[in-house]
DNA sequence: ATATTAATTTAGACTTGTCTAAAAATTATT
DNA sequence: AATAATTTTTAGACAAGTCTAAATTAATAT
């Protein structure tokens, strides 16, 4: 039986190893989890012991299968509070973080795979993220970036990169949700902005913002 | 902000001081908690210093206004998790204890409420017992112990005092569960017993199984 | 290749919540 | 009412998780 705090480290390195190549570095993590580098140092050697990560002292660490498959298990109840806040209680896509965030370590995997169950298995959550099933396995999505859409090809936006509530709230105003059919018209080199086209209506956003959404091709 | 040990002391003498008179005992809220006196003494300086419970050292607790709300939105949120995983997730009786246990913890009056709303306000949870709600009434009730059901007059199954699992797996040997007719036909002096009819059907239970099952009459 | 800078770890301290053992207060007994 | 038994509290220790400040290692720059 893990803390949350032994959890939320699990759930940090995979993140951020999922999105830098392999070792990740005390300092990523203690920035991810606003917490102190000595802080993160500590629990280490706590996460090593149990053999949940590989630790090399000034290495950085890296995951073991142990603690891979349970930082999945945390991501996985994770999205799935997050279909169900969203589609069975009414919360927007913004407002669901931080509740999840304390749901995702409720104990009980007869818990999570009824509610799997009940949800219908999703395969995404309301910000578009995979939700891996309950061997761990993540679907797969040939998403790219908003950015990366070559111009006049129309895509259909399938998930975000980021979801601080601040940006879901911009893109709520941009009338960009998943689903919304988009088209890039026309790049700015100057700014790199774009001129795009969502749901039949002209629109223009900054290349951070396109960065973060992403697409599938029509 | 309380912490989940702070909440379970307000919910065990939430409870003890239902049950009971007044004023609980450090060794009644010991056993409640599975812990020890000393540590409970330790507690009761810290919600006192927080204006959650009446504390006077040899003299046994109490709990204050606002540690009574609390206490109850605590027993509020426990019951509607409770109506969620049975009536949703498909969970028995029996089975909610425990989950229901960690998700009470959970912290977000939206959430509270908007599970209240999905679940359309029930008043009672599956055991029987009653959910206060948003204001932290409770429902009336005017439900009698089984076992002071008068002979020959019939009654409907509303309620469980003991939740545990054992106790719970035997009433549904029983064929006892909510909502169940009932009547009384015999007592049996020598060993306390009675003969009954449930749903039709006769049969036997002891005195302490009848205490323990809640009445209405119809 | 050595000096400087940056990243990481260690040492020591603090908080929360728990425990055991001993002391103090209350309650029960004769 | 004095003593015995029980209950409650205190004192001191410990584990988890965090922090600051100092020390160590690694990386960078000259």
């Amino acid at each position: 039986m893990l803390s949350q705090a032994e959890e939320n480290y699990l759930k940090a390195i995979l993140k951020l190893s999922q999105k830098d190549g392999k070792s990740v570095s005390t300092n990523a993590i203690a920035d991810e989890l606003n917490t102190k580098a000595s802080s993160v140092s500590d629990m280490m050697k706590k996460l090593s012991e149990k053999s949940l990560i590989h630790y090399v002292k000034y290495q950085g660490v890296s995951l073991t299968d142990d603690g891979k498959s349970l930082a999945v298990h945390i991501v996985r109840k994770h999205r799935l509070w997050e279909v169900f806040l969203v589609s069975h209680l009414n919360f927007k896509w913004d407002e669901v973080h931080d509740i999840a965030e304390q749901l995702e370590h409720i104990n009980s995997l007869e818990l999570v795979n009824k509610l799997d169950a009940f949800l219908n298995f999703p395969s995404f959550d309301p910000h578009g993220d995979p939700i891996p099933n309950a061997q761990g396995v993540f679907p797969k999505s040939l998403a790219i970036p908003f950015s990366k859409l070559p111009i006049k090809s129309r895509g259909k936006v399938v998930a975000v990169v980021m979801d601080e509530p601040s940006f879901l709230k911009y893109l709520d105003k941009l009338n960009i949700s998943i689903g919304a059919q988009v088209e890039i018209i026309e790049v700015n080199e100057f700014d790199d902005s774009f001129d795009v086209i969502i749901n039949g209506k002209q629109s223009h956003i900054s290349l951070d913002v396109a960065k973060n959404i992403l697409i599938s091709l029509l």
